[in-house]
DNA sequence: CGTAAGATTGATGCATATCAATCCCAGTGG
DNA sequence: CCACTGGGATTGATATGCATCAATCTTACG
């Protein structure tokens, strides 16, 4: 019934349809296809959704290739199944920011919504594979499904909060304060995947590090440096061993003095003072 | 059905307390409720709603007064239709953080969706006058009626390309650029409002716009000083008067070149060198 | 092996924070 | 009606965090 209901649906035909018109060269993985459910556990949604019969096709794409570009019109969102990425705004004088780093498990391409075209381009920073959502379907699918609904409601939601998260952190922490709530939110999310949370490999240049905590390149290469004299972590080129978990999370550093409303709180983390 | 469904409200009673204060012999607490038309003109949706049986309760808050606050359940959605508002965060270590200016046609409080509770509280600065929309309605509604629910789509995604240009400009711009993009903005919102784009008073301290900038307010008075020895703009207080808005739109300053990806592009816009 | 892109590290300067002293204005009570 | 009061705004002096400029160093790769 809810497949039925929407002619458009009818996954392979609008999918591969779609990929032609991306005019780019996707490549088309023969593999796997996911179901409803795949797609919901991936997302981290609890809910239960009840056909299996709707697929959605997986895709792959090389580092460097792009799953869309600013300007295009918008049909389609994504789930990353594997690899990493970056997505990046352009703003008005050309330059490049970097707005997030999606990974498996992430949802790409809401802000194609409002005006029917991407406001933003997504750029494989190792091959990946995502798992292609055809806009179209997901709103009929939710309009029968009220769990669906509610819980697409609920990632977009979530995502906004992480927008504000990342205003409050550029507007009002220090440099330090920002790459080490980086390097724990990269922890986190690798213990997520089931990787080690301790010990990884960054996937993207110093630059868009840089871009993404509003930082230039010197000063998080630097600032990654005195993490590492501090024991906090070791640190090789784009290899990352976490040695202090705790200080790293904890660690607040000078401007907490923003906009004191409520008590300054002592200090409690790591300060760094002295290894600099 | 919709309207009963939702015993929370209880507005009358809440409306009439509110609205008792006012003195004024000036009967316009008139308007109390409004149709699902009328909430959809508000927030700039074009699209066409059937039914016009259901009614949105108003309700008026006070300076001062909250809307929600952080950590309370969630169970409504706010619509702006007078007044001037501050959404803010409360950061870990309990600063506060300005997130938005809430203001007629400004849909408040979609961050409590997920996770079920508000991660935001919101306050009137001024006077102010609301629209409940109770989030079970708005569901239901949208799954009755698909206009509606890409409407409220489209609103969410438009919500989060705003954050994603904060995050943005509040990463790579300088503080002269933040201020005078901030009085460009406020000028088009009081434009829209149909009030003057060229006069208007600031409902917020400094303070408060410093924090939205993730600047001090030292830096914004300053600033804005700046900008009225340049004859960009006359401020006194919380008055303001755009004098140059071309000057002010096209003000890029100094760090053009964050990440310099294309072309610098020379700048075009006042810089403001020689009035500090 | 040679080249280019990325990373590190140093030296320096500037934009903005910080500290501090008035100034202005809206309430408020004598 | 007017001094008093306190929050907000302005302005100055100074400190400093981070950007900028610049020179290697490392790694990946054709």
């Amino acid at each position: 019934m809810l497949i039925a209901e929407n002619p458009t649906i009818s996954a392979a035909s609008s999918v591969t349809a779609q990929s032609g018109a991306a005019g780019s060269s996707w490549q088309r993985q023969a593999k796997l296809w996911s179901s409803l459910q795949d797609v919901c556990a991936l997302l981290g949604i609890h809910e239960r959704a009840g056909s299996d019969e709707l697929q959605f096709q997986h895709m792959q794409f090389k580092a460097g290739q792009r799953l869309h570009t600013i300007g295009q019109p918008f049909d389609m969102l994504f789930v990353v199944n594997s690899g990493f990425l970056k997505s990046v705004m352009i703003d008005e004088s050309g330059n490049e920011q970097v707005l997030a780093f999606p990974m498996k498990g992430d949802l790409i391409g809401i802000d194609g919504i409002h005006g029917k075209h991407y406001n933003t381009e997504t750029v494989a920073l190792t091959t990946c594979e995502v798992i292609l959502i055809p806009f179209k379907v997901l709103s009929s699918l939710g309009r029968a499904n009220p769990e669906v609904e509610a819980a697409f409601f609920g990632v977009m939601s979530r995502e906004l909060i992480r927008e504000q998260g990342m205003i409050s952190a550029i507007g009002a922490l220090s440099a330090e304060a920002r790459v080490a709530r980086f390097l724990a939110s990269m922890s986190d999310r690798f213990s997520a995947m089931g990787y080690s949370g301790t010990q990884f490999n960054l996937r993207m240049t110093r630059q868009e590090i840089g871009s993404y905590l509003g930082l230039t390149l010197e000063t998080v290469s630097r600032t990654l440096s005195a993490f590492h004299a501090a024991g906090l972590i070791t640190v090789e080129q784009r290899s990352i061993e976490i040695r202090d978990m705790k200080s790293l999370r904890t660690l607040r550093r000078l401007p907490p003095s923003r906009n004191k409303q409520a008590v300054p709180k002592a200090v409690d983390g790591v300060v760094l003072e002295a290894a600099a």
